[in-house]
DNA sequence: GCTTTAGTTAGCCGAACGGCTATCTAAATC
DNA sequence: GATTTAGATAGCCGTTCGGCTAACTAAAGC
């Protein structure tokens, strides 16, 4: 069986937000872009860990990287983060238009006991 | 060190969303509350792998459930996803502020490139 | 050109994850 | 009261995760 390509999209961006390394990482970049020695300074850790945690946001697409000579200077790229913003409108939508149909039946329950009594 | 206890909140919340089959039970129960049998019908799993999964929603917040005879039925709990919108809401508003600084930045280096042609 | 620096790669380790079966409890039903 | 049903609990198993060290590459700097 085929899986959607949106599921594993939000697998991988959501896994990669579970981590408050991770999450460092992206409030840091939203300041501007940085070199992964920089990132990682702030973090007590050393530097080959320090790459996964690079690693899984690339491959989440929230992050991207370009090599400058040795250095490599990772940029935020919002435009996951919006997926995420996405799932989780749809969410609210159903979420609400539930509790709409809820009372509207309130509503005709309400008039029918009208009717009733 | 002390960690905050917001970053254990969205670590776990964001590690509940980063499942299909848990995200499947959260769209489900935003069309209404469902005993966890039902809930598990259309997952091709075995009853005692489903319940981890609620285990892990409850756990993050993002579903409550209450006992009626030997039935569990489960509900939305849908501010926990609010966390999660707040967080994401923190992040724009940072990345925003750094665009805005940068148009700043580069309307007075346009006009200082006026005053000195 | 030698040394430092930034990053990469490989591989180890223990913990957590996501599935399973087997077994048990307790409520509902007949 | 015997049987079915819904869920809970325990424990196994292979994979992934998040850390580490050691060793390598290649760019910068002196």
């Amino acid at each position: 069986m085929l899986v959607s390509p949106m599921a594993n999209q939000l697998d991988s961006i959501f896994a990669a937000l579970s981590d408050p390394t991770r999450r460092a990482v992206i409030a840091r970049l939203g300041q501007g872009e940085a070199a992964v020695k920089t990132l990682a300074e702030p973090h007590d850790m050393a530097l080959p860990s320090f790459l996964k945690h690079i690693d899984t946001l690339e491959r989440a697409g929230l992050v991207r990287s370009r090599k400058d000579g040795r250095v490599r200077v990772c940029t935020l790229h919002p435009e996951a983060l919006a997926v995420v913003e996405t799932w989780i409108d749809q969410q609210k939508r159903l979420w609400e238009g539930r509790l709409d149909r809820l009372s509207a039946l309130a509503e005709q329950i309400a008039s029918d006991g009208k009717d009733i009594q």
